[in-house]
DNA sequence: TTGTTTCCCATCAAATCCCATGTTATCCCA
DNA sequence: TGGGATAACATGGGATTTGATGGGAAACAA
């Protein structure tokens, strides 16, 4: 799982180092590398592992071929999509595109997210975290509805 | 089961050991630590193994994708996760920002809760038992529902 | 060439591991 | 039941490894 906060710095050359963590997520999988595209719902790019895609590509496929909506979405994310691979120290380079689709001046703010991550200007991130936090506080049981099953192992 | 109260002292590393009920507790998960984060409720930080996270991210996939209270509670909950691995006496390191959230000096209170655990500090704890108590007592009526009808048993 | 991208190496800070020690709880036996 | 031996737990400090970052050389494209 993709999980915690991280501020990396964003060099002149667009690299950036994905946390240790990160890495260790999509080590397994068939990509060596991370799949990132600029989101459709704000400033910021999301991302994952190939696994992820290959998900997205199952939900999508389920939509009717010429569905407006279906095809919006794979104009978004599959047509947005970069595959980013590792270099020998555990970095990507971002393309300029996604640079300034997020706004990125020399930072990034890796947010883990369970299955997928994004990717935000440090600054920009900061405001959205505090309205999220509050709206989770104001909202806290949203999230208590199906019957309990089982917590900690 | 994630049971019982306990107090543990925190060194300038951030270091804290995991009392060992609590560790036997994720010993056999996929994962060989805790994962805690800042709670958006109040000034302590919350915690389990990681199926409890599994366990919040099934309850979340049920909800829209792109549902504002989905995202607030992936970003608050899995942005502020961190995975505390133990080390070989059963400790683990606090990274500094979940310290200063829960306003840990040199101690901490280990709080038990079944399927997940709180941690505080010391003096807000006790100053959070006692308003809940108050609590309690001022609200005793709603926990008294319908009548017993059996004997002492 | 000129600009861009990829790879490699050096450096610094921070997280992790390892060993030693005191203290408390548990066990065992008389 | 009491007391000593033993094991488990919590803690402190130092050594080692890992991770993030900066710069430059080599390969590639225009």
């Amino acid at each position: 799982m993709f999980l915690s906060t991280t501020i990396n710095g964003v060099d002149a050359k667009g690299r950036v180092s994905v946390p240790a963590d990160f890495r260790s997520v999509v080590r397994d999988g068939p990509f060596d590398g991370i799949i990132v595209w600029p989101s459709f719902d704000g400033p910021y790019l999301e991302g994952g592992g190939q696994a992820l895609l290959e998900h997205y590509q199952r939900l999508i496929e389920d939509m009717d071929p010429y569905d407006d909506a279906r095809v919006a979405f794979e104009r978004a994310i599959f047509g947005g999509a970069r595959p980013l691979a590792f270099d020998g120290t555990g970095r990507v380079t971002l393309p300029r595109e996604l640079i300034e689709h997020a706004g990125l001046d020399g930072k990034a703010t890796f947010v883990g997210l369970g299955s997928r991550f994004e990717l935000w200007s440090p600054e920009r991130y900061a405001e959205h975290q505090a309205s999220a936090r509050t709206f989770a506080r104001e909202n806290k049981r949203a999230l208590r509805h199906t019957p309990r099953t089982g917590g900690a192992s």
